[in-house]
DNA sequence: TTTT
DNA sequence: TTTT
């Protein structure tokens, strides 16, 4: 369908650590359980009052699920941005059931840690934005957002997913 | 920083036919006029109010202006999702300006007709869901939201940029 | 929780004349489905291919359920932002089931039409942008928007629930 | 216009302690200066870069100043969506200027604390939730949220701009 | 099952 | 001017 939007944006507190299983061609798939929730006076009572909604959060995004895997804990604060996809599945008596999840995949997909907890340090130290816009094949995580050498051709795939690129810092680009 | 976003979502009309340039190397860039308005009843009046306000919109995503050079002309009905910033520059006298944009650049951009007008017809016909993701020496637009081939690792710079894939799609992903 | 988002944006047809309900004290609901859908070449195939993703929607705002009732007919594009909500019920097994739905209430909630189809005419021609922010006892929906008088306390429920006001159209402030 | 959207997302640190300023008539303003920031791995140097945008937040929503004033200091994390404003103004020259401003009014804007510093403490700890939808004359900030006592129009002003509420809270809709 |  |  022409112009169609399917957005989720959450943020929340993971419930578990993170299940990541592989495909059977080895890419990976990352499971997570975030809690979102909302708080308010209630109008007769005056008691405060708090509901919490779980989310079923998968993870396709390669580049994602290494983040994913290195760096997100129980507890963590994330913020995610994904798609809404129901599929179905047979329960064990043969009835059709759906299951509706937050799909991170492809390239407007995003996960961002919002605390500093649960972060390994290292190279990738400071947990940060981690955004998605490759798959198989894509660049390896490393390369993630990296840019051209120069010209417009001459990178191969260079910047393919890459980060959003301020335009002063395009020195090549007079305006 | 870690954990930041920067995130602007506008469904508005274009004022004016888009304006493309091009870098010396090559590169293009759109320029886009979005209107947004809101209206509401004045409660001490009664009357129906209306403001308008007007969106600077630059695109840097090639696979973006491409779509923008064929399918977008005034009066254009557009999502637009972009990064919000602010560049300097020197009026005259040499005083400093500041001049803010919504930019369409990188993985998180997108650009999707909502209306049927200024589309070319053809190939791809439908105006359609047109997602960023890549940039520069990224693959064709005529690439894009292409599947790999199947391996993780074979289709080379495959999926950079794709389109966010079903999961039930995904044929060979077992759950 | 402290630092909670949960927030859905769809852009989407409808793909049925929407069923409106009452609450046994009155209050409307309506039930909406809308079709998202994205489409891709395939890399392997050349094939283009589409999927289409369905949502549930339940819009509890009182506000929004007129203007669901009076302009959204089967097809319509609408934008809408909700939250997702997944509540739990048995079948007539006994077994419990969830069902993930996109709810429109309270505050942060909208639907806007995007395109003139279902329209009925009349004062509030132009479908228009609906903004919620108002439950049960709020102000009627012609009220929607209005401003206050004047003072800040003046008004009593006025602008409960009011249209986002430009900062040019509020003369009393001076900056 | 018709269907029409205008919103900004941003999550990020706040530059300085808030200045809240007051109108005539006694309604609060407050700006935050607040910082986003992407990081890259630049492809040739291999070099770390980071790039950071500062926005300009105007609240002139009454209950949202209340938090800010109360709990937003300099460094705090925060989530605030709101809608792109531009004013014009003149330079002391009577040039023409125009600024850009992310403005939280009405009922689509909110703020959130993403962390737990800058809190006072006291009844409404925890930072929380802050959303929007009241202006001038609306409940005060202790009333957000709160529910209606039952009926639909019983409660006044009650649920405006009210936290959006659970289906299964609502034990009085049968479904 | 998280968080405040 | 923030943050990592």
């Amino acid at each position: 369908m022409a112009g169609s939007v399917n957005k989720v944006i959450l943020i929340g507190n993971v419930g578990a650590d993170p299940e990541i299983r592989r495909t059977q061609d080895g890419r990976p798939i990352a499971n997570l359980r975030i809690a979102t929730s909302e708080s308010w006076r209630d109008r007769n009572s005056g008691e405060r009052r708090e509901k919490t909604e779980w989310h079923n959060v998968v993870v396709f995004n390669e580049g994602l699920c290494k983040v994913v895997e290195q760096y997100v804990k129980k507890g963590a604060k994330l913020y995610v941005e994904g798609q809404l996809q129901t599929r179905k599945w047979q329960d064990q008596n043969g009835n059709d059931r759906y299951t509706t999840e937050v799909v991170l995949q492809g390239f407007n997909s995003t996960l961002t840690m919002l605390d500093g907890r649960g972060e390994g340090g290292g190279e990738r130290r400071g947990g940060g934005d981690f955004g998605g816009g490759y798959g198989g094949g894509a660049p390896s995580y490393d390369d993630y957002g990296s840019r051209p050498s120069g010209g417009s051709g001459s990178g191969g795939a260079s910047r393919s997913g890459g980060s959003p690129m301020s335009r002063d810092m395009d020195d090549d680009i007079p305006f």
